[in-house]
DNA sequence: CTGCCATTTGACAGCGCTATCATTTATGGT
DNA sequence: ACCATAAATGATAGCGCTGTCAAATGGCAG
């Protein structure tokens, strides 16, 4: 009765329930039972009931390694972030996954702790998942990643920033504009002397930095003693060791901007304990206006990023080469910022 | 020359480098060349090199999909969490991450968003990967997900909390425990009306309620009016809205525990921003040990939880069961806890 | 009742790799 | 030199599923 092989189960089987076993019991074809899992209307309704039985009494759960070798379809999607414990990552997961999940996807996720050697290593091993479609964070991949992202044939969305050649789609905003952009708003709120200050100086924060430098140039009071970076690990801690750096060398400073809202935070902090008043004896900016910063007292003046949306449209840029086999036009999209003004910094105006 | 296929690419294989290219470019046999790959040292070191040269000079890259359906092993260590939003995910999954990369294994994540049916249809999705193991969050799957999770035969492991009877293994700590260990802290401490607040109510936030009632009732001062909770998801803002909402009905309230530290800090922020002093007016107490909570004014007394160690010991158990088919004794570890006090909480002792 | 088309079902082969077992070649002790 | 043992290589046969194409079935006009 049963399939040939079934009777003495090997020990590579392990005794796994398969389509066969439920096409059996069912009485119909391997095949046919394929079908009814996979396109439902392409069966009759009277074998579909059985088929359907005969995978509930059995427990049946399809195998996708065998399914993924016969069809050249994963559906995974791989994931490669430099980071989860920054605030941002996990959003901008989120958006992945919600428009993912639905769509029958699997997320493999990856980190690479900002090492690119790193970055190599993993796409590499995630190219053997012949995943349906890569996500990767920023534009600066190696060579050689390039080349495996490219000779994979995979869809691939370039994500956070923003460039004009990218591997394939890219979703993002212009750091670099964001930065200069809030530079210049304070700027054009009275603010002369303003510093900055960075962390981790991977290639998002470096990019802020220019904008701020830019800002000052474009404002012809640039200065290089104004600019105080870490490559230490971003923390409010370090936000506050900075500031305190900083601030003592250069008292004469009116506003420091932060590569981003933990070091800001943190700097916040510090002027709450050593009652230094924010904005009046200094005022303070951050970026990307994560969930705390218009809690802080004072509330901190930010860029606003809509990560969820960004996680969101690179998912869909993927869905949309997958089933299409060609990109959405433009190939790129500019999810954009705002800049949010908090108490933090707007005294100068009254 | 070539395999007889290789003349007219088929439309299934996509013009893919196969180990069997490799293989004929080296001159040995397939099976060699995939030794070569997976156990170097059952192959002679010349034709180990003409096989490595062929990888590169082709850019082979190993079809996953074929891997796992051959040696019934896939190398996919699947993960589950609730969210991603609450910041302790994040460090759990680095601690996972951390441990599996370095040992060959991938992590397919997804994310309930708090939804039971979610689980179970989360759980069977990944299920068809065949992982090679699996970590839920918390204790309390329901029965149909049990049942798939017991056949699928794969290694388990339970997060977050502890149960007597685990599916297969569990890393964990008492939430009842850590929670009812705080309020007897602030009891010694000489606190008589604790009030708690908690949102979202998962099955962890409604332990470390039960955790606080016990500890009220075994100092005999218990009172259902000093609790308030709320369904919705956790925020600084409902914090401060829960904590005004309770402290009005309530003045006469010394301290008051909340589920978590985004809570408490959301309940701090309000207390800045309206002049209440903390602790003397009201004392307050988080859960987490966030990295902002020793930052707040005054720093939040709360419980830390080793949340990197858990997830690296999950990720360890998993492997150990892999490798020696068979979990450690015993097949359940407790991660524990650690009450940190800190200045949200301790005037009443001086 | 025949013939034509659309719909439903099935047979076959192969996706790319590895477990298993058989075979060949090198190693070394007497 | 011999044979016993170990090390290196290969042939075969699937793993479980689906793409492709062929066969069977049913419906209906003429």
């Amino acid at each position: 009765m049963s399939s040939k092989k079934n009777n003495n189960i090997s020990s590579r089987s392990m005794g796994r329930v398969t389509l066969s076993d439920v096409a059996e019991k069912a009485g119909v074809s391997p095949i046919t039972a394929s079908r009814a899992l996979k396109n439902p209307q392409q069966v009759s309704e009277k074998l579909r009931t059985k088929i359907y039985d005969a995978v509930n009494e059995l427990g049946y759960i399809p195998n996708h390694a065998a399914r993924s070798l016969a069809s050249s379809e994963t559906k995974i999607i791989s994931v490669i972030f430099p980071s989860l414990s920054n605030a941002v990552f996990p959003d901008l997961l989120d958006g992945i996954h919600d428009t993912l999940t639905p769509a029958g996807y699997r997320i493999l996720l990856a980190n690479t702790h900002y090492e690119s050697d790193q970055e190599e290593i993993l796409v590499r091993t995630l190219l053997e998942q012949s995943p349906d479609g890569i996500i990767v964070t920023g534009i600066d991949q190696n060579e050689r990643t390039q080349k495996l992202l490219l000779g994979a044939k995979t869809p691939v969305v370039q994500i956070m920033e923003l460039t004009d050649s990218p591997i394939d789609m890219n979703v993002g905003f212009s750091h670099f504009q964001a930065s200069y952009d809030l530079v210049r708003h304070l700027q054009n709120a009275g603010y002369q002397k303003i510093g900055f200050i960075g962390a981790r100086m991977d290639p998002r924060s470096q990019r802020r930095m220019e904008g701020y430098k830019h800002a000052m140039q474009d404002n012809n009071i640039s200065n290089d003693n104004y600019v105080l970076t870490s490559q230490s690990h971003t923390s409010f801690k370090l936000g506050a060791k900075l500031f305190n750096q900083l601030f003592t060398q250069h008292p004469e400073l009116e506003a420091i901007c932060f590569s981003n809202d933990d070091l800001a935070a943190g700097a916040i902090f510090e002027c709450n304990r050593r009652g230094i008043s924010v904005p009046k004896d200094i005022s303070i900016a951050g970026f990307n206006d994560l969930p705390f910063a218009e809690e802080l007292t004072p509330p901190l003046t930010t860029v606003s990023i809509p990560l969820y949306e960004m996680g969101k449209k690179a998912a869909e840029y993927l869905l949309h080469k997958i089933v299409n086999r060609s990109h959405p036009t433009p190939r790129q999209h500019d999810v954009s910022y705002k800049i949010i003004e908090r108490k933090s910094t707007y005294s100068h105006l009254t």
